[in-house]
DNA sequence: AGATTTATTAATTAATCGTTTAATTAAATA
DNA sequence: TATTTAATTAAACGATTAATTAATAAATCT
């Protein structure tokens, strides 16, 4: 019932529209329901809604709901690839630098940790897997490497286990940031950039010398 | 497990049927099923499928999913919550004690970093809040006064801040088993009880002394 | 100008979900 | 023993979902 003579001033196609708008735009709002909720719990109309769109266009643009994710998906890698390498390919490259940069560069990327953990916590085996070898193959390697030449050149205690450093490094940077909705309530403190700042020199500090006060103790038992 | 469809003769009420015992197997269903997957990527069917029950049952005891889903939280929570007080409940509460402890703590219920991330980040809000402030009045404020009082006594640095400490050490000791897949794929370390064993020994170390080698170098500039 | 292609929405479809209801039977009660 | 209550399933319901189709009109091509 209705329509007949009522020409639906939306229907059919708009003039003057970038369609190449319409795909970023769908994109943004993709990922903007993504990241704070499920792929089963975002709606296919929510997210083109947010666009400014019929839910139909996520068919033809990307073949689907999980097209439009998987695509998503993709465009946050690249740009977290990109700037990875653009980290870790410094002249001079050392752990200290290295973790410092890398809090900043997560306080300018919040989305990040919280990406990653979903994709392969949470996600449902088929894109877990791609996801896993991209993010394996960026710098793990590297930093252990790096880690690895400190404790042989005697720069780093005689014993160090790498893969445990690395894990200690990585948990201290992205922990707060992944847990941040926690943080600023258990401990009424926003994690904004300045606030990333003093957790990388913090954190550059701890991993370095620890908590304990040396100028009080200097080189406790050590032996384990 | 799976009991099916046992044809037209299972109608009515089952003859010596344990009912706590349909209660337990639903909320077991329910933890396997929701530790793994989303709120709404698990059906009820699915669950009482699982628990060899109709899918109708869940309302029946549960008055539907989201009861279920709430009692199979509070049923964490309560075993969570007793292990974390026998923790900080010890006579000589240390920093690194409880650093020791709390890794043990989690290589033995893995799920809880996975179960605590997913609710504070990825849940829809209503379970969110709850959740979350049970868990900020854990133990929290108690660590944050050991550090405090450690810095006052002079045993910790001078300066050092409190809650970004407890943010490196959380981050060391929770990071592991919350990003175990990557961890086991990028570093081949499976992460069982010896190697929690390992890592909070390393922790309390890196914690407490940091890297760098002391019988060398004794505190560097650092100055940024 | 006319035909075709491209982009868009409304309407429809088929599946699935959580929930409700009615039927059914064992157990408990009187 | 007769009646009521408790526990269970199958079936149906209404809502919501992703996906498809048909209608429509601007853009583009011939």
């Amino acid at each position: 019932m209705k329509q007949s003579t009522t020409k639906s001033a939306s229907l059919g196609r708009p003039s003057g529209r970038d369609s190449e708008k319409v795909r970023r735009d769908l994109l943004e709002s993709a990922r903007d329901h993504f990241l704070k909720r499920d792929f089963k719990a975002v709606s296919l109309r929510e997210i083109a809604s947010s666009a400014g769109v019929n839910g139909a266009m996520v068919n033809y643009y990307f073949g689907g709901k999980k097209g439009l994710y998987l695509a998503m998906v993709d465009e946050l890698f690249e740009s977290l690839d990109e700037k990875m390498r653009s980290l870790s390919d410094s002249s001079e490259f050392s752990i200290a630098d290295f973790s410092h940069s890398y809090c900043l560069l997560l306080a300018e990327n919040p989305w990040w940790p919280n990406f990653i953990v979903r994709e392969i916590l949470f996600s449902e085996g088929e894109t877990k897997e791609e996801v896993l070898q991209r993010f394996s193959k960026m710098i793990a390697p590297k930093l252990l490497h790096a880690i690895g030449q400190e404790v042989e050149d005697g720069n780093y205690r005689e014993g160090l286990n790498p893969e445990l450093t690395l894990m200690s490094l990585m948990g201290m940077a992205i922990f707060p940031f992944l847990a941040a909705p926690m943080i600023e309530r258990v401990f009424g403190m926003k994690i904004d950039e300045s606030m990333a700042n003093k957790l990388a020199e913090h954190n550059v500090a701890l991993f370095m010398n620890g908590v304990v006060n040396q100028k009080q103790q200097v080189t406790e038992g050590t032996g384990s």
